[in-house]
DNA sequence: TGGGTCAGTCTTTTT
DNA sequence: GACTGACCCA
């Protein structure tokens, strides 16, 4: 036995790494060194010889978690991981599906729908039924139906009275039925799918029991009901189910995670109590302090409370900037300042509530001449020319897939335009067939000879790519489909998607199936499982930019939160119920327990927010952080109770210096105009000749005027 | 058919 | 302020 495998854990770590061969629920702080506890688990569990490696079955909710599980667990022993069961939720429900087609009535070549190509199926969908998409958004239909497969129900399940819902119900139904005919399947149909082909063949869910006698799950309070509904069938009373989790940070709540499941397992399970991991090794003691004095706001938690032998580090800095741009300069001017201090740039993030607030934060660091990097955006798998070689190379497999079909029927442009592609779809449904079907058999009609000539196109790449290996038929499908051709001839981007057409030959080149003969399949379904990273270039020192979501996980020396106003932080959408100003604080908790050494807490007094100012307060999470472990940065922070707040403060303290200054006027300033009295100026835009000023007038309300002829009529008070 | 313009929208997001 | 989708004209 190798001792050296439980060296360096504290006792509760120890706790759960050697819990006995039975159910539990790790409640694993941040930073309390939860990944660590779960593949030491999986180590202890072989090293011991109470499971081999074909007895484990491992969840996570990323492909990134489980490479890391995978990685890490290749490093403490000698154990072929790829033939281990490690894998996301998605991957590890294709895996049984592909094994199992034959049971699920899935075609063994089955593609999947990521979120976008279920969107167009939908809007397909709608079209051929003649619905107006005004009425029945496909957006909101895809949520709905995406929403009753999580909670594990069919169509046939559902009733409705009202005429709404009950439309929804028969869209569901009619949706089902089009993936059915295509031999497609969306992200929570590869879930509901599996679960129903354990639920409904005891013997194989026997099976499966039998051998996975230990289930481990990560991220615990991310799962949805069908999730915790789908480890409940492979994990039986007599398996032993280990999952992994924090209530405090559930921030995944809006797409279906449900926290409850925590509770839930400890009755199912008989589990007596969690194993609470507490000690954290990230954070200095005063960001542990301001965590846990914020979090303990949050009801019906199941209880936790951070602690570190660390000692208590820096204050957490504080900086009250009188715009956007202040506080992106005073972020970047920090950043600089810690730099020339000898941190690394890619040791420093910036976390903002939404994708927005990046923008003006990019702005100053171009000007600045800082390196940074943004999390989030267009993965390689999501770019459109990937999407159109892949629509291809589906094609080739299966000319029948209506949606790759369309996708790239006048890709290149070839003359099939909206009329033709419509009457295509009115002929395919009249004779109930696939759109390649009704294609092939359109006869007359002006537009015949081009929809011949792509049937013809897809015959000929069909044929051959027959004998080509993966690759090959990568790069024949890019060359012959016209693609290649169209990219050379665009000049404004044509040369960085060509390069990641390039690349995609290249992923296809290294691709390692499991089966050859279906390399193809294999690949396609890897591209819509894994999306690819996020983001390019990962061997610069850069500043990291992204949303708090997207950094969960992750930790940083220092860590810049911007923007902690009232209606952004908390976001405004989430004032409604004591539920969403919840999960806010939770994803504030995320936010703060990301530093190691360095935190600080920026926000602004005016903001462009949708093309125009806005006057927000500070955050009420700034307040509830107390303030002996605050050291304010800028002169003009009072902290006023939050009670006493309005929602829109008068901006009559912006400092002198804001730089909004339009024909001598600035935001802010106090002034008197001949007719409608005193004011105060919220807003300006233009420049030179052309400058409107938004003035909020005592007794006249929120007025604009144009200088030219308001200038005269206008003193500063 | 396809390019252009204009109104409407605008958290967070992995699979 | 920037992106998407709808609509209009050549």
């Amino acid at each position: 036995m190798n001792n050296d495998l439980l060296a360096g854990l504290n006792a509760e770590q120890l706790s759960a790494v050697t819990w006995p061969a039975k159910s539990a629920l790790v409640l694993a702080g941040a930073g309390s060194g939860k990944t660590r506890v779960l593949t030491t688990r999986i180590a202890w569990l072989l090293q011991t010889g109470q499971a081999n490696p074909a007895s484990i079955l491992a969840v996570t909710f990323t492909n990134k978690a489980a490479r890391e599980m995978q990685t890490r667990l290749a490093a403490m022993m000698p154990v072929n991981v790829k033939t281990m069961w490690i894998g996301t939720f998605h991957g590890l429900c294709n895996r049984l599906l592909r094994m199992h087609y034959r049971d699920t009535g899935l075609p063994q070549t089955f593609q999947i729908l990521d979120s976008g190509e279920q969107q167009s199926a939908i809007k397909r969908l709608l079209k051929s039924l003649d619905i107006s998409d005004e009425k029945f958004p496909p957006k909101q239909v895809q949520q709905f139906i995406n929403g009753q497969k999580e909670a594990g129900v069919r169509a046939g399940q559902l009733s409705a009275h009202d005429p709404y819902t009950k439309k929804l119900i028969e869209l569901y139904a009619a949706y089902d039925a089009q993936c059915n005919r295509e031999g497609v399947v969306d992200f929570a149909e590869l879930l509901l799918r599996s679960y129903e082909l354990l639920s409904r063949n005891a013997a194989l869910c026997e099976h499966y029991r039998a051998r996975f006698r230990f289930v481990l799950v990560d991220e615990f309070q991310d799962t949805n009901r069908l999730q915790y509904a789908w480890l409940k069938l492979l994990a039986g009373p007599d398996n032993a189910l280990f999952a992994v989790g924090d209530d405090d940070q559930s921030i995944y709540a809006f797409r279906g995670a449900e926290v409850g499941n925590m509770r839930a397992l400890l009755a199912d399970y008989g589990v007596a109590a969690p194993v609470r991991l507490e000690q954290n090794y990230r954070s200095a003691g005063t960001i542990l302090d301001a965590a846990n004095a914020l979090i303990e706001r949050n009801d019906g938690r199941l209880g936790k409370q951070l602690w570190t032998a660390a000692g208590p580090g820096d204050k957490i800095r504080l900086f009250d900037a009188y715009s956007d741009g202040e506080e992106a300069q005073f972020i970047v001017d920090e950043v600089k300042a810690l730099k020339r201090d000898g941190w690394d740039l890619s040791d420093m993030a910036v976390l903002y509530r939404s994708n927005a607030q990046s923008r003006i934060l990019e702005h100053v660091l171009v000007q600045a001449g800082v390196a940074y990097r943004i999390y989030g955006g267009l993965r390689f798998f999501e770019r459109q020319e990937i999407k159109h070689a892949l629509a291809y190379l589906r094609l080739a497999i299966n000319p029948d897939d209506d949606n790759a079909l369309l996708r790239v029927i006048n890709v290149p442009a070839r003359g099939i335009g909206a009329r033709t592609v419509e009457n295509l779809q009115t002929a395919s449904r009249e004779q109930g067939v696939s759109l390649w079907q009704a294609a092939c058999g359109a006869g007359g009609g002006r537009t015949a000879g081009k929809l011949a000539e792509f049937v013809l196109l897809v015959e000929k790449l069909r044929q051959r790519c027959e004998p080509l290996n993966l690759a090959e038929q990568v790069s024949l499908v890019i060359d012959d489909s016209g693609l290649r051709a169209m990219y050379e001839a665009d000049k404004k981007d044509g040369e960085e998607r060509l390069a990641n057409l390039d690349e995609l030959i290249n992923a296809a080149t290294g691709f390692m199936p499991q089966e050859p003969q279906l390399a193809v399949v294999e690949f396609l379904t890897q591209a819509s499982l894994e999306a690819g990273d996020h983001q390019a270039d990962a061997g610069e020192d850069a500043l990291q930019l992204m949303t708090v979501h997207a950094a969960k996980g992750l930790e940083f020396n220092a860590v810049f939160v911007g923007g902690l106003e009232e209606g952004l932080f908390p976001h405004e959408n989430s004032f409604n119920d004591a539920k969403g100003l919840e999960e806010e604080r939770r994803l504030m908790y995320v936010a703060i327990t990301r530093a190691r050494q360095r935190l600080y807490l920026t926000n602004a007094q005016s903001r462009m927010l949708h093309g125009q100012s806005r006057y927000p307060i500070r955050s009420r999470f700034v307040d509830e952080i107390p303030a002996e472990l605050l050291q304010v940065l800028s002169a003009t922070v009072k902290a006023a109770p939050v009670a006493s707040r309005t929602s829109w403060v008068e901006p009559a303290f912006v400092q002198q210096k804001a730089a909004a200054r339009q024909g001598g006027w600035r935001v802010g300033q106090s002034l008197s105009h001949t007719k409608f009295g005193a004011g105060v100026v919220i807003n300006a835009e233009g420049a030179g000749e052309d400058v409107r000023l938004q003035i909020n007038f005592a007794e006249h309300g929120i007025k604009w005027l144009d200088l030219r002829y308001a200038a005269d009529k206008l003193t500063s008070l």
